[in-house]
RNA sequence: GGGCGAAUACCAAAGCGGCCAACUGGGUCAGACUGUAAAUCUGAUGGCUAUGCCUUCGCAGGUUCGAAUCCUGCUUCGCCCA
């Protein structure tokens, strides 16, 4: 195995991080590495507590490549024990447990997922069931007597919590030494997290320094922003762009990033060159499709990026009509009138496009509904056989086939 | 173990006997504007067979012509003292 130079190495490693505990350790290593052609071992634990992944978590996945390209060993420590306890990292209150039936099915769905960051073949997986779920109740109470509650209060989220008066469940203080320990099963030499993890993974140190093995590393990654700008991308709050959603639909939630965050998602989410994108930040408009654009071809390829930009100007410049128009045809139980059509808000209720009919009628009065491209403002409007297009809005549309 | 307090729509938070489908902020949705689904501004934000009707303020009862508002019990949560 053919390493590149260390300080070559280390210059890879070292951007867009934000911590990096042990940096002369990792000199060090990297020169034993080197010279004895053996791989670095890199850690980094995913939680299967939900089902999809996001461009947030492809943040340090993307570290990972790196480290993959430069020829190190990753370790995908899939936290099959830990996903039941819940990470209470960044979470004002506790979160309720999983099943391990879920914790299964969604770390299968992780896996097609980061597929499309990392060479799946060449990583080492491993689960922490394989220790943590064998063990008895008195091994559990060992390993929370390594640690004192005063340090663990030193977690900034524990000591927000604390001084808050919030609640502070036991078991979210097992959580940092769950993971910790799992370093010191996996002798790895570096841990990757986000800047949220930090703590934990000094709590690795910690372990492995207590069983007398060399101390990981700790890499930390930055937070990715979801599009509302200001929190954490998460599933939860809608506002992040999945790893497995459509070239289309990714192209147009790129299309709503603030302009404030464009520059960080281009650094923390593509290989676009700095100089190139720092010329395009002058126009907005053009670095977001460039961003855009980027994105959707590292998961579709780049003839897809261009179809769904293509897309893109038909539907928001030209007002224009989506591909892939969702049917619909009403059923039995779809209310028609003594004439035999269907009233305005109950088709659009029925039809999938408004949640409500009195939803259907507010949008309808907002002018926020086109049928073949017309607004229609009229309520009482009614529909009877035929082939409409109808519009909600930018993003919602529907073809309807009336018989 | 003892004491105190809180539960309101997606979230936060007003309302404390009729003027309440319920103030306000956030979020979300729609509209205007802009080569952006960014920013800014405007409006909407329980449901329905729709200008009326029905169901909502932790749950179950009760008082009253009338309750989110008062009473009783229950449940859940938080705080304080031990």
């Amino acid at each position: 195995m053919q390493f590149p130079p260390v300080e070559e190495q280390l210059a890879v490693i070292k951007r867009g991080i934000v911590d990096l505990v042990g940096e002369e350790d990792l000199k060090k290593r990297l020169t034993v590495s080197r010279d004895e052609g053996r791989p670095l071992r890199i850690k980094f634990g995913i939680d299967p507590s939900s089902p999809d992944i996001h461009l947030g978590h492809t943040v340090p996945l993307r570290k990972l490549r790196d480290f993959q390209k430069l020829g190190h060993t990753v370790i995908v420590l899939w936290g099959t024990a830990t996903a039941m306890v819940g990470d209470p990292t960044g979470r004002n209150k506790t979160r309720p447990a999983l099943t391990r039936e879920d914790v299964e099915a969604n770390k299968q769905t992780y896996r097609s997922q980061i597929g499309a960051v990392l060479d799946i073949d060449g990583i080492e997986e491993r689960e922490n069931g394989e220790w943590f779920l064998g063990q008895s109740f008195m091994d559990c109470v060992g390993l929370a007597s390594r640690y004192t509650v005063a340090r663990m209060l030193e977690r900034d989220d524990f000591t927000k919590r604390y001084k808050g008066g919030l609640p502070i469940s036991v078991h979210e203080f097992l959580y940092p030494l769950l993971q910790g320990w799992d370093s010191v099963e996996l002798k790895c030499d570096v841990e990757i997290g986000g800047t949220d993890q930090l703590f934990n993974l000094l709590v690795g140190r910690d372990l492995q320094g207590q069983e007398k093995q060399a101390e990981q590393v700790c890499v930390t990654m930055p937070l990715l922003e979801g599009l509302d700008g200001s929190q954490k991308m998460s599933k939860s709050l809608d506002n992040y762009v999945g790893v497995a959603e459509s070239a289309s639909v990714q192209f147009g939630k790129l299309m709503k990033t603030p302009n404030e965050l464009v520059e960080k998602y281009f650094v923390l989410l593509t290989d676009v060159e700095q100089a190139t994108y720092s010329d395009l930040l002058a126009k907005p408009l053009d670095a977001k499709f460039a961003l855009a654009q980027a994105i959707v071809a590292s998961f579709h390829g780049a003839d897809a990026a261009a179809a769904a930009r293509t897309e893109y100007d038909r539907v928001h410049k030209e007002g224009g009509v989506p591909d892939n128009l969702p049917e619909w045809t009403p059923d039995d139980t779809v209310r028609r009138t003594d004439s035999g059509k269907i009233q305005f808000p109950t088709a659009l209720a029925a039809s999938g496009l408004a949640a409500s009919s009195s939803e259907a009628r507010r949008l309808i009065q907002g002018k926020g509904v086109r049928i073949d491209g017309q607004v229609v403002v009229d309520v009482k409007a009614e529909f009877g056989p035929g082939n409409y297009v109808v519009q909600v809005g930018k993003s919602r549309a529907g073809r309807w086939l009336i018989s």
